[in-house]
DNA sequence: CATTTCACCTGGTGGC
DNA sequence: TGCCACCAGGTGAAAT
């Protein structure tokens, strides 16, 4: 058993290990934009499928047998999940020269492809000619010449196919932390009594918070971490849907910014690090009362938090 | 049923 | 130089 937390040096390391933040909520919405600015009205012509083991939901050969013809519609995003709605594309000639807004389609789907990035999933928008990288599990070639490539090296991704006309479409089970209210906000942690930062990492609950934006949200609010759910003031749980909001809302700005560098090239890099004011700072100075921040672990994640502000 | 723990998977890193 | 244990975390299954 080694002990990390406070030592500067572990700090240090697990900073220098990841260049690139995990998808969560605002990284699967930025994706998500950037993706279907590129790729919605495009005609799906062939389907490669690499992975032989299963990180797919649906079968690779039904993926591929249901994916080819058809078309684009538009790209969305719920919870952590990229939403690929598709169509028939057949009204689509009709439309060709008029401008598309994002949540417009040409017509109804009838599939979908649903896209879950894991932790280090990447949706990749290429031309053919691109070289492959390395853990490219998925290919779509699409009818203008363009690539929609899936890559994912630890495989925790998960990609899935539904037939709209077999099966009602992809729902998120939990709530979205954007639009939430503070009633239902309220009534999601009521009677629960395990801790409130399990309890935002619960995807049933809410749908798309990870383990940055837990902590973040929760130093915004001023609780900490350990506290049970069920036993959190009205007071407080407002204060923390207004933080989680907020934060959630401030990455998806920043995120915006570098949308074309990630779909193009390599991952989603620097969107919010600079702004993290506990999430991986353990042993630094609270940005408010320079009180070290405190790294200890919660529902089996490492979770950081100011044990001066956050009661 | 609610809650907790653990396996999955790979790459980067430090220690020896 | 090389080898190896450790660790990151989203999710779902298994255990409690």
């Amino acid at each position: 058993m080694r002990s990390h937390s406070g030592s500067p040096g572990s700090a240090m390391r697990c900073r220098a290990q990841y260049n690139r933040t995990m998808p969560e909520l605002p990284e699967v919405e930025t994706i998500a934009r950037g993706v279907n600015a590129r790729v919605r009205g495009d005609r799906i012509a062939e389907v490669w499928f690499g992975s032989h083991r299963e990180p797919f939901k649906t079968p690779a050969v039904q993926q591929a047998r249901g994916l080819e013809g058809l078309t684009i519609l538009v790209v969305n995003r719920k919870g952590k999940h990229i939403v690929v709605e598709l169509g028939s594309g057949a009204a689509r000639s009709q439309h060709r020269n008029k401008p598309l807004d994002r949540d417009e389609t040409i017509d109804p789907p009838t599939a979908e492809w649903i896209v879950h990035l894991g932790m280090t999933g990447r949706l990749l928008v290429t031309t053919p000619a691109a070289p492959v990288a390395a853990h490219t599990h998925a290919r779509l070639t699409l009818a203008s010449g363009r690539e929609l490539r899936f890559v994912d090296p630890r495989r925790f991704g998960r990609l899935e196919f539904r037939d709209l006309r077999e099966g009602g479409g992809f729902g998120a089970p939990g709530a979205e932390p954007l639009t939430i209210g503070t009633q239902a906000f309220a009534a999601l942690f009521r009677g629960r009594r395990l801790a409130i930062k399990a309890a935002l990492l619960n995807q049933t609950l809410l749908a798309g918070v990870g383990n940055i934006y837990a902590d973040e949200s929760l130093f915004r609010a001023g609780v900490r971490p350990r506290r049970m759910a069920g036993r959190l003031t009205r007071a407080e749980l407002e204060r923390l849907r207004l933080a989680l909001r907020e934060v959630l809302k401030q990455a998806i700005r920043r995120g915006g910014s570098s949308v074309s560098d990630y779909v193009d090239a390599d991952g989603v890099r620097g969107f919010f690090q600079l702004e993290h004011r506990v999430y991986q700072r353990t042993g630094e100075p609270c940005l408010i009362c320079k009180t070290p921040i405190q790294r200890i672990v919660v529902a089996g994640r490492s979770t950081h938090y100011c044990p001066q502000c956050q009661r």
